[in-house]
DNA sequence: CGTCGATCGTTCGGAGTCAAATTATACGAG
DNA sequence: CTCGTATAATTTGACTCCGAACGATCGACG
């Protein structure tokens, strides 16, 4: 029905280029998308309001972490923001440095550091998120209300599946193989 | 009607936070969900066929552009990976240390370097790509066939508005302001 | 108590990353 | 031919990011 679907360039190249080879189109059109969409994304974010209160995105996202969830511990800060507790390490004392964060132990938990904005830190995103949410309607701005939620719902299936099938389906490829260390990184220990 | 719209935990303590302040939530699940999706799938793509064949997503990323386009000009590579010259530039080097890729200088145009895969790069992206497609296709998973093209199709509009708008929003928002230079990289001269 | 395995945040090595400065080449105007 | 301008790719410097190793702490059990 439709007939209308724009493909782009690269797209199409890579169907022909694949002719012979039996491949999922869709789901690989997807994930192309999902990724050229966020880099668009996050590039247009830091170039604009980012920039100008010198946040990186990484920082950005920790900082709306801790407000929207209240004072938390770092490893669940990490998690929700999608990064490794050892670059929350760095991000968040740049972050205190700065007077945004503040760090705290926790009272009956040697082990654990609590994470919370300080009254700076609130000021400014009060005024930083609007803002933000303005960028997020601008890139959004082709997709009604219904499109938005659609393709929300569909990335979250995404990353539903990722998360609570990935471990086991890599553990599956594997198939018994050790997980082949990074190249860069601590070394072992020697 | 539907009634049923997964939230996430967070995506609801967001809702709660900014009670007061009017915002674009649609828009903002979006991207939410964009940059969520994006990380989740690099991520498992990284630690299953990536780390076997010890590739980062970005010099697989490059590895693929240079297979479907052929024999390209480094600009436009970087330009299609979603990457930096610059950074092109040491990837491009690694990958042709390691015999994937060669560079070679256009005939006519002394600036211009080529890029294309070697007989080894052709054989390792004929054997590595449908692995990694039938990734894709697991992070997919949930999405049907027609799902995945919608999911597509509305990504694609999130991209090519930036792409064609962006630029000029950034202007907008600075309106005249210079755009507040990054923290790193090389020091202006002085 | 004391020990031991689990779990926390931090440290650290190496690769990635961007954008300004730099270098090299192309090409049109005088 | 000789500039000057435009446009390549590369170099450079500060920074981000991941994840293995590490040291500190917890909690359970004898």
């Amino acid at each position: 029905m439709p007939g209308h679907r724009s493909i782009t360039e690269a797209e199409k190249l890579a169907a022909a280029k694949l002719g012979g080879i039996p491949i999922h189109r869709e789901q690989m059109a997807v994930v192309a998308n999902i990724y050229r969409a966020a880099s668009a994304v996050r590039q247009h974010l830091e170039n604009s309001v980012l920039r100008g209160a010198d946040l990186t995105w990484t920082a950005f996202v920790v900082l709306w972490v801790v407000w929207v969830w209240g004072e938390s511990e770092t490893r669940h800060v990490a998690e929700e923001a999608g990064i490794s507790k050892g670059t929350l390490t760095g991000v968040s004392r740049t972050l205190e440095g700065r007077g945004l964060l503040q760090r705290a132990g926790h009272p009956s938990d040697g082990r654990l550091v609590l994470l919370s904005l300080t009254e700076e830190g609130e000021t400014l995103m009060r005024r930083l998120f609007p803002e933000f949410n303005q960028e997020e309607a601008f890139v959004a701005s082709r997709l009604s209300d219904e499109e938005c939620r659609s393709v929300a719902e569909g990335l979250r299936q995404v990353v539903r599946q990722v998360e609570e099938h990935g471990e086991e389906r890599r553990l599956t490829l594997l198939d018994g193989a050790e997980p082949a260390p990074r190249r860069s990184g601590r070394r072992a220990k020697g």
